[in-house]
DNA sequence: AATGAACCCAACCGCTTCTCC
DNA sequence: TGGAGAAGCGGTTGGGTTCAT
Protein backbone atom coordinates (compact mmCIF):
# COMPACT_ATOMS: atom_id res chain seq x y z
CA UNK A 1 0.00 0.00 0.00
CA UNK A 2 1.54 3.30 -1.01
CA UNK A 3 1.04 6.55 1.05
CA UNK A 4 -2.13 8.25 0.73
CA UNK A 5 -1.74 11.75 -1.63
CA UNK A 6 -1.93 14.77 0.49
CA UNK A 7 -5.02 15.75 -2.06
CA UNK A 8 -7.24 14.52 -4.35
CA UNK A 9 -5.21 15.28 -8.09
CA UNK A 10 -8.56 14.72 -9.81
CA UNK A 11 -10.39 18.11 -8.20
CA UNK A 12 -7.77 20.03 -7.61
CA UNK A 13 -6.35 22.59 -9.80
CA UNK A 14 -2.84 22.37 -11.14
CA UNK A 15 -0.12 23.98 -13.27
CA UNK A 16 1.14 27.85 -12.85
CA UNK A 17 -1.00 30.95 -10.31
CA UNK A 18 -3.25 33.11 -12.15
CA UNK A 19 -3.75 36.95 -10.72
CA UNK A 20 -6.88 35.87 -9.64
CA UNK A 21 -5.66 32.68 -7.72
CA UNK A 22 -2.68 34.68 -6.47
CA UNK A 23 -5.47 37.61 -4.83
CA UNK A 24 -7.29 35.07 -3.52
CA UNK A 25 -4.82 33.93 -1.43
CA UNK A 26 -2.66 36.76 -0.73
CA UNK A 27 -6.35 38.26 0.65
CA UNK A 28 -6.87 35.39 2.80
CA UNK A 29 -3.95 34.76 4.42
CA UNK A 30 -3.54 38.83 5.37
CA UNK A 31 -6.87 38.57 7.17
CA UNK A 32 -6.45 35.49 8.52
CA UNK A 33 -3.10 34.13 8.60
CA UNK A 34 -2.93 30.23 7.11
CA UNK A 35 -4.15 29.08 10.52
CA UNK A 36 -1.54 26.30 10.96
CA UNK A 37 -3.34 24.07 9.12
CA UNK A 38 -2.19 24.92 4.84
CA UNK A 39 -4.74 21.48 4.22
CA UNK A 40 -7.40 23.17 5.34
CA UNK A 41 -6.82 26.77 3.99
CA UNK A 42 -7.53 26.13 0.01
CA UNK A 43 -11.32 25.34 1.30
CA UNK A 44 -11.53 28.18 3.36
CA UNK A 45 -10.06 30.59 1.29
CA UNK A 46 -12.48 29.45 -1.85
CA UNK A 47 -9.12 28.15 -3.93
CA UNK A 48 -9.44 24.79 -5.77
CA UNK A 49 -5.62 23.65 -4.79
CA UNK A 50 -3.82 21.04 -3.06
CA UNK A 51 -2.64 22.59 0.72
CA UNK A 52 0.60 21.87 -0.36
CA UNK A 53 0.55 24.00 -3.49
CA UNK A 54 -0.73 27.05 -1.63
CA UNK A 55 1.75 27.15 1.04
CA UNK A 56 5.13 26.71 -2.19
CA UNK A 57 2.68 29.74 -3.93
CA UNK A 58 2.96 31.50 -0.64
CA UNK A 59 6.54 30.47 0.55
CA UNK A 60 8.03 31.21 -2.91
CA UNK A 61 6.38 34.02 -4.55
CA UNK A 62 4.16 35.92 -2.45
CA UNK A 63 4.79 36.54 0.65
CA UNK A 64 5.77 40.13 0.97
CA UNK A 65 8.98 40.33 2.01
CA UNK A 66 10.41 38.23 -0.39
CA UNK A 67 13.02 39.91 -3.08
CA UNK A 68 12.76 39.44 -6.34
CA UNK A 69 15.35 39.76 -8.64
CA UNK A 70 18.69 39.09 -9.84
CA UNK A 71 21.53 38.08 -6.43
CA UNK A 72 24.12 40.44 -5.92
CA UNK A 73 27.61 39.45 -5.98
CA UNK A 74 27.54 39.67 -1.99
CA UNK A 75 24.32 36.99 -2.27
CA UNK A 76 26.70 34.45 -4.55
CA UNK A 77 29.81 34.48 -1.90
CA UNK A 78 27.49 33.58 0.96
CA UNK A 79 25.49 31.01 -1.04
CA UNK A 80 29.34 29.52 -2.28
CA UNK A 81 30.24 29.98 1.49
CA UNK A 82 27.62 28.32 3.25
CA UNK A 83 27.38 25.49 -0.15
CA UNK A 84 30.96 24.41 0.93
CA UNK A 85 29.97 24.17 4.52
CA UNK A 86 26.61 22.59 4.78
CA UNK A 87 26.34 21.77 1.25
CA UNK A 88 22.99 21.99 -0.60
CA UNK A 89 21.11 23.03 2.69
CA UNK A 90 19.01 25.75 0.65
CA UNK A 91 16.49 26.27 3.36
CA UNK A 92 19.31 26.94 5.30
CA UNK A 93 21.18 29.00 3.12
CA UNK A 94 18.03 30.88 2.29
CA UNK A 95 18.02 31.71 6.08
CA UNK A 96 20.97 33.82 5.77
CA UNK A 97 19.91 35.76 2.46
CA UNK A 98 16.87 37.83 3.61
CA UNK A 99 14.55 38.01 1.10
CA UNK A 100 15.16 35.09 -0.75
CA UNK A 101 13.87 31.16 -0.58
CA UNK A 102 15.00 28.07 -0.60
CA UNK A 103 13.82 27.41 -3.64
CA UNK A 104 15.39 30.83 -5.22
CA UNK A 105 18.55 29.79 -4.04
CA UNK A 106 18.66 26.52 -5.39
CA UNK A 107 17.40 27.63 -8.96
CA UNK A 108 20.28 29.98 -9.03
CA UNK A 109 22.88 27.44 -7.68
CA UNK A 110 21.21 25.03 -10.33
CA UNK A 111 21.15 27.56 -13.46
CA UNK A 112 24.74 29.78 -12.68
CA UNK A 113 26.26 29.44 -9.53
CA UNK A 114 27.34 25.80 -10.31
CA UNK A 115 27.86 26.73 -14.14
CA UNK A 116 30.16 29.59 -12.96
CA UNK A 117 31.96 26.97 -10.96
CA UNK A 118 31.79 24.09 -13.33
CA UNK A 119 33.80 26.69 -15.58
CA UNK A 120 36.03 27.23 -12.96
CA UNK A 121 35.31 30.87 -13.16
CA UNK A 122 34.35 31.04 -9.39
CA UNK A 123 36.24 34.48 -7.82
CA UNK A 124 34.90 33.65 -4.36
CA UNK A 125 38.40 32.55 -3.28
CA UNK A 126 39.50 35.90 -3.22
CA UNK A 127 37.01 36.84 -0.47
CA UNK A 128 38.97 34.84 1.90
CA UNK A 129 41.03 36.36 4.01
CA UNK A 130 44.45 34.28 5.28
CA UNK A 131 44.13 33.77 8.92
CA UNK A 132 44.82 31.11 11.48
CA UNK A 133 42.60 28.72 10.23
CA UNK A 134 44.23 25.48 9.63
CA UNK A 135 44.16 23.74 7.15
CA UNK A 136 44.37 19.90 5.83
CA UNK A 137 47.56 19.27 4.01
CA UNK A 138 47.26 17.56 0.49
CA UNK A 139 49.98 15.45 1.17
CA UNK A 140 49.74 13.63 4.24
CA UNK A 141 46.15 12.58 3.41
CA UNK A 142 47.27 11.57 -0.55
CA UNK A 143 50.46 10.37 0.18
CA UNK A 144 50.73 8.28 -3.27
CA UNK A 145 49.61 11.14 -5.53
CA UNK A 146 52.16 13.05 -7.89
CA UNK A 147 53.62 15.76 -6.27
CA UNK A 148 54.50 19.30 -8.12
CA UNK A 149 55.35 22.04 -6.11
CA UNK A 150 55.06 24.17 -8.96
CA UNK A 151 51.00 24.24 -8.67
CA UNK A 152 49.19 26.12 -6.70
CA UNK A 153 46.02 25.95 -4.87
CA UNK A 154 43.24 27.86 -3.57
CA UNK A 155 42.27 26.45 -0.28
CA UNK A 156 39.24 27.44 1.64
CA UNK A 157 38.11 27.11 5.04
CA UNK A 158 35.31 25.39 6.16
CA UNK A 159 34.87 27.29 9.23
CA UNK A 160 32.93 25.76 12.07
CA UNK A 161 32.49 22.63 10.03
CA UNK A 162 30.92 19.93 12.91
CA UNK A 163 30.57 17.02 10.19
CA UNK A 164 34.78 17.77 9.60
CA UNK A 165 34.60 18.12 12.91
CA UNK A 166 33.47 14.60 13.44
CA UNK A 167 35.43 12.92 10.39
CA UNK A 168 38.19 14.20 11.67
CA UNK A 169 37.84 12.59 15.31
CA UNK A 170 36.82 9.52 13.73
CA UNK A 171 40.69 8.86 11.75
CA UNK A 172 43.57 6.87 13.75
CA UNK A 173 45.75 8.77 15.15
CA UNK A 174 48.37 8.12 12.87
CA UNK A 175 46.15 9.66 9.98
CA UNK A 176 45.36 12.78 12.71
CA UNK A 177 48.29 13.58 12.83
CA UNK A 178 49.06 14.13 9.41
CA UNK A 179 46.01 16.66 9.51
CA UNK A 180 47.69 19.81 9.70
CA UNK A 181 45.69 21.72 12.55
CA UNK A 182 46.15 24.87 14.62
CA UNK A 183 43.09 27.59 16.06
CA UNK A 184 40.15 26.55 17.15
CA UNK A 185 38.44 25.43 14.04
CA UNK A 186 39.24 23.85 11.34
CA UNK A 187 40.18 24.17 7.90
CA UNK A 188 39.39 22.26 4.59
CA UNK A 189 41.42 21.35 1.40
CA UNK A 190 39.49 21.80 -1.67
CA UNK A 191 39.15 22.48 -5.10
CA UNK A 192 42.52 20.60 -6.02
CA UNK A 193 41.22 18.49 -8.64
CA UNK A 194 37.62 16.51 -9.62
CA UNK A 195 37.71 12.72 -9.62
CA UNK A 196 40.84 11.18 -7.74
CA UNK A 197 41.24 13.65 -4.81
CA UNK A 198 37.20 12.98 -3.88
CA UNK A 199 38.30 8.83 -3.69
CA UNK A 200 41.00 9.21 -2.05
CA UNK A 201 39.39 11.59 0.24
CA UNK A 202 36.99 9.32 0.63
CA UNK A 203 38.38 6.22 1.34
CA UNK A 204 40.41 8.44 4.42
CA UNK A 205 37.33 9.31 6.27
CA UNK A 206 36.24 12.06 4.90
CA UNK A 207 33.29 11.21 2.82
CA UNK A 208 31.01 13.39 4.45
CA UNK A 209 32.97 16.68 3.99
CA UNK A 210 34.26 16.83 0.38
CA UNK A 211 32.80 19.99 -1.57
CA UNK A 212 31.50 19.22 -4.55
CA UNK A 213 33.85 21.72 -6.17
CA UNK A 214 37.09 21.57 -7.45
CA UNK A 215 39.40 23.73 -9.53
CA UNK A 216 42.36 24.95 -9.55
CA UNK A 217 43.16 28.92 -9.11
CA UNK A 218 43.08 29.27 -13.46
CA UNK A 219 39.73 26.88 -13.31
CA UNK A 220 41.28 24.31 -14.40
CA UNK A 221 41.21 20.88 -13.10
CA UNK A 222 45.15 18.89 -11.78
CA UNK A 223 44.48 15.97 -11.68
CA UNK A 224 48.10 14.48 -10.44
CA UNK A 225 49.86 17.67 -10.38
CA UNK A 226 48.99 17.82 -6.50
CA UNK A 227 51.48 20.74 -4.80
CA UNK A 228 54.75 19.58 -2.49
CA UNK A 229 53.40 22.16 0.13
CA UNK A 230 49.62 23.80 0.21
CA UNK A 231 49.37 27.58 0.05
CA UNK A 232 46.12 29.83 -0.13
CA UNK A 233 45.04 33.12 -0.69
C1' DA B 1 11.90 34.69 -40.45
C1' DA B 2 12.09 30.00 -38.86
C1' DT B 3 13.50 26.69 -35.76
C1' DG B 4 16.12 24.12 -32.64
C1' DA B 5 19.00 24.56 -28.46
C1' DA B 6 19.84 26.47 -24.20
C1' DC B 7 18.35 28.77 -20.33
C1' DC B 8 15.46 29.92 -16.50
C1' DC B 9 12.24 29.41 -12.88
C1' DA B 10 7.65 28.12 -11.03
C1' DA B 11 5.61 24.18 -9.63
C1' DC B 12 5.32 19.38 -8.54
C1' DC B 13 6.81 14.96 -6.33
C1' DG B 14 7.88 12.21 -2.78
C1' DC B 15 10.79 11.45 1.19
C1' DT B 16 11.94 13.03 5.91
C1' DT B 17 10.98 15.42 10.03
C1' DC B 18 7.96 17.36 13.24
C1' DT B 19 3.88 17.68 16.08
C1' DC B 20 0.00 16.18 18.30
C1' DC B 21 -3.02 12.88 20.30
C1' DT C 1 5.55 5.63 23.22
C1' DG C 2 3.90 4.93 18.77
C1' DG C 3 1.15 6.17 14.92
C1' DA C 4 -1.06 9.41 11.86
C1' DG C 5 -1.21 13.52 9.61
C1' DA C 6 0.88 17.95 8.44
C1' DA C 7 4.81 20.65 7.35
C1' DG C 8 9.37 21.07 5.58
C1' DC C 9 12.63 20.18 2.32
C1' DG C 10 15.57 18.97 -1.76
C1' DG C 11 15.44 16.92 -6.31
C1' DT C 12 13.29 17.08 -10.59
C1' DT C 13 10.33 18.47 -14.35
C1' DG C 14 7.58 21.24 -17.67
C1' DG C 15 6.98 24.92 -20.26
C1' DG C 16 7.81 29.68 -21.42
C1' DT C 17 11.50 32.75 -23.01
C1' DT C 18 15.79 33.95 -25.08
C1' DC C 19 19.61 33.02 -27.97
C1' DA C 20 22.14 31.15 -31.89
C1' DT C 21 22.27 29.53 -36.41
Amino acid sequence: MGRAPCCDKANVKRGPWSPEEDAALRSYIHNHGFGGNWIALPQKAGLKRCGKSCRLRWLNYLRPDIKHGSFTKEEDDMIFTLYNKIGSRWSVIASKLPGRTDNDVKNHWNTKLKKRVMEGKASHSSSYQRSSIPLLSAQSLIPSAQASSSTSCVLTPAIGNQEFQSSYDSLDSSLQQEVYRGGSEYGFLWELDFGSITDLLSSSGFDDTIPSIWADDSGEGKLGELPQSVSYY
